[in-house]
RNA sequence: GGAGGGGUGGCGGAGUGGACGAUCGCACCGCUCUUGAAAAGCGGCGGGGCGCAAGCCCCCGCGGGUUCGAAUCCCGCCCCCUCCGCCA
C-alpha cells in the first residue's frame, strides 16, 4: 500500500500519479481526511493517557506514604480521565481500521517512466524477436490438436475429474513439462536460491502481495481452515521475510520457486477454454527478489533477461512489452510482459510478467532493511517475474517445433532433461 | 485430535500488580590505555507513531478484558517443545 504520509504532504502529486492509471482517485481524498481525523483523535488520546499514567504514579506514592485519602482522590481523577481516553482511543482505532481498509484498495503509483495509456492496446512493444519468421502449414496446428494426435494431452479426462479449465499432460507431454521446469530452475541456480514454499497460505500472506482483499474472487479459498491456494509463488515468497529487518549487506535476496498456481479465472468464464491458454491450475517457476531501491532496477533487468534467454534458447518467437499505466497490475510500478508466439493458434501468449513493486508490498508485509549508512530502517523493494508460465510455453513450443511428420523437435537445451531425445514422443 | 510445558531486546536470561521499554551477561560500536591487537576501564547499544522542537505515546508472540496503574491477573488466537493418538 501507499505511504499515508505522502497524502499529507503531496496529495496532488499522488492523485496525478494514480490518475495515469485511468481510475477514479476520490478514495485519496477520503483517505487523507480519515488520516487527519485519526491523528487528531490519537494525539488527544495520548495526551489523556500521559495524564493517567502520571496520576497513577502518584496514587502509588501516596499509598506508600500511607495517605489513603489522597490516593483515593487521585485514583478517582485518573479513572475519570481514563474513561475519556478510552473513548478517544476507540475512536482513533476505528478510524485507523477504516483508513487501512481504504488504503488497501488503492493501487500503487505507476513509475515515472511507465508509458501512459488506457489499456492493453496501448502497451509499448519494446522488441520482437523472430517476429519476421515464416510459418509452414505443419506449424499451423493448434496445440490441443497436436496433444490429441500424439496422446500427450488429455483434457477430456481432466475435465471429467475436475471440471472445465483443468488439464492433464500424459507421457511425453508430462515429461516435457517437467523438463521445462527443471531447465528454468537450473538456469537460475547461479544467483537465485531454490525454494519449495507451501502452496496454501494464510489470509495475511495473501494481503501482503495485494491479492487480497480486492481480488478475493480470483482465488480459491479453503474456508474451513481459513487458507487460500496460492495464485503464484510470488505470494509465499513475498512473505518470506515478513516482519524481519534485513541487513543491507545480505541484499539483494533472490529466490526461485516452482509451484502450482491456482486461479479461479472468475472474470474470464468462457474465454480461452480450449487447450492450455487459460487454466485453473498451472505450473510456473517464479523469481522473486528483495532489493534496496538503488539495486532494484538492475534486478528487474536481470529477471527480464533470464526469462528472455529461455524463450530464445527454446527457439520461440517472442516479444517484450512495456505495460502502459492503464494495464499495469494493482501493486505494480513498472511491468514488462513477455509474450511467446504460438503459430498454431496464431496468438501471442503472455508467458511472463516481470514487475517492480517499489515498497508497496514490503509495507504490507512489513519487510525492512537496515541501510549500511545512516540510522533506522527502510522498507525494501520487491520484484518478481515468471520464468516462465509453463503451459503456454508448452503450447507455443509444440506448435513451433512441430515437424511435417507431426512429431515435435526438441530444442537442444531441453535434450539433457529428456534423456537426450531429439524428437517427441 | 488429547494432555502438559513454554514464547521477554541480535543471543542467553531476570522480572508474578506500582516509576519497567525492562536487572544482568554475551555480542556489537565509540573512546581511553597500547607500536598494534588482546585484556582492562569508560560510554553507547531495539522498533514504531505524533510533533518545528522540547517532548509525549505505543510495542515483553498477537488480539481483547480487569485495574487508578499490567511484562506480571483473566479470556481468545497463533507459534514452539514433550508425551499420546493418527498418518505419506
Amino acid at each position: 500500500m501507499l505511504d499515508v504520509r505522502t497524502l499529507r504532504t503531496e496529495l496532488d502529486a499522488v492523485k496525478a500519479g494514480l490518475a495515469r492509471r485511468r481510475i477514479d482517485v476520490s478514495d485519496l481524498d477520503r483517505a487523507a481526511e480519515l488520516d487527519a481525523r485519526q491523528r487528531a483523535a490519537l494525539s488527544e488520546a495520548e495526551r489523556l493517557r500521559a495524564e493517567v499514567k502520571r496520576l497513577s504514579g502518584e496514587v502509588g506514592r501516596a499509598r506508600k506514604q500511607g495517605d489513603a485519602a489522597t490516593a483515593e482522590r487521585l485514583a478517582a481523577d485518573s479513572r475519570a480521565l481514563g474513561e475519556q481516553q478510552a473513548t478517544r482511543d476507540a475512536e482513533a482505532s476505528a478510524l485507523a481500521a477504516e483508513l487501512r481498509d481504504v488504503m488497501l484498495q488503492i493501487p500503487n503509483l505507476p513509475a515515472d517512466d511507465a508509458p501512459d495509456g488506457a489499456g492493453p492496446e496501448e502497451n509499448v512493444v519494446l522488441r520482437t524477436v523472430g517476429g519476421d519468421r515464416t510459418w509452414a502449414d505443419h506449424q499451423r496446428v493448434p496445440h490441443w490438436e497436436i496433444g490429441e494426435q500424439l496422446g500427450i494431452l488429455d483434457p477430456e479426462r481432466a475435465t471429467r475429474m475436475s471440471g472445465s479449465m483443468f488439464n492433464m499432460y500424459r507421457g511425453a507431454g508430462a515429461r516435457l513439462l517437467r523438463a521445462l521446469v527443471q531447465l528454468s530452475l537450473d538456469r537460475a541456480a547461479d544467483a537465485w536460491e531454490e525454494v519449495r514454499p507451501p502452496s496454501v497460505v494464510r489470509t495475511d500472506t495473501m494481503i501482503s502481495t495485494g491479492h487480497l482483499p480486492k481480488f478475493a474472487d480470483d482465488a480459491y479459498q479453503v474456508e474451513r481452515d481459513e487458507l487460500w491456494l496460492i495464485p503464484t509463488a510470488e505470494v509465499p515468497l513475498t512473505s518470506m521475510h515478513a516482519g524481519e529487518v534485513l541487513d543491507e549487506a545480505e541484499l539483494p535476496r533472490r529466490y526461485a520457486a516452482y509451484t502450482p498456481c491456482f486461479r479461479r479465472e472468475a472474470g474470464s468464464a468462457g474465454r480461452d477454454t480450449r487447450g492450455l491458454l487459460r487454466s485453473h491450475e498451472f505450473d510456473k517457476v517464479e523469481l522473486m527478489a528483495f532489493a534496496t531501491p538503488a539495486a532494484a532496477p538492475a534486478v528487474h533487468a536481470d529477471i527480464v533477461a533470464r526469462a528472455e534467454g529461455i524463450l530464445a534458447d527454446l527457439g520461440l518467437a517472442y516479444r517484450v512489452l512495456d505495460l502502459c499505466t492503464g494495464d499495469l497490475g494493482f501493486g505494480n510500478r513498472r511491468t514488462f510482459d513477455l509474450e511467446a508466439y504460438a503459430p498454431g493458434c496464431d496468438q501471442w501468449l503472455e508467458v511472463s510478467s516481470v514487475s517492480w513493486y517499489g515498497d508497496f508490498q514490503a509495507r504490507r508485509s512489513n519487510t525492512r532493511y537496515r541501510p549500511a549508512e545512516g540510522k533506522g530502517t527502510e522498507f525494501l523493494h520487491t520484484l518478481n517475474g515468471s520464468v516462465l508460465g509453463w503451459p503456454r510455453v508448452w503450447a507455443a513450443l509444440v506448435e513451433t517445433h512441430r515437424r511435417p511428420d507431426g512429431r515435435i523437435d526438441v530444442p537442444e537445451v531441453l535434450r539433457p532433461y529428456l534423456g537426450g531425445a531429439e524428437t517427441l514422443p
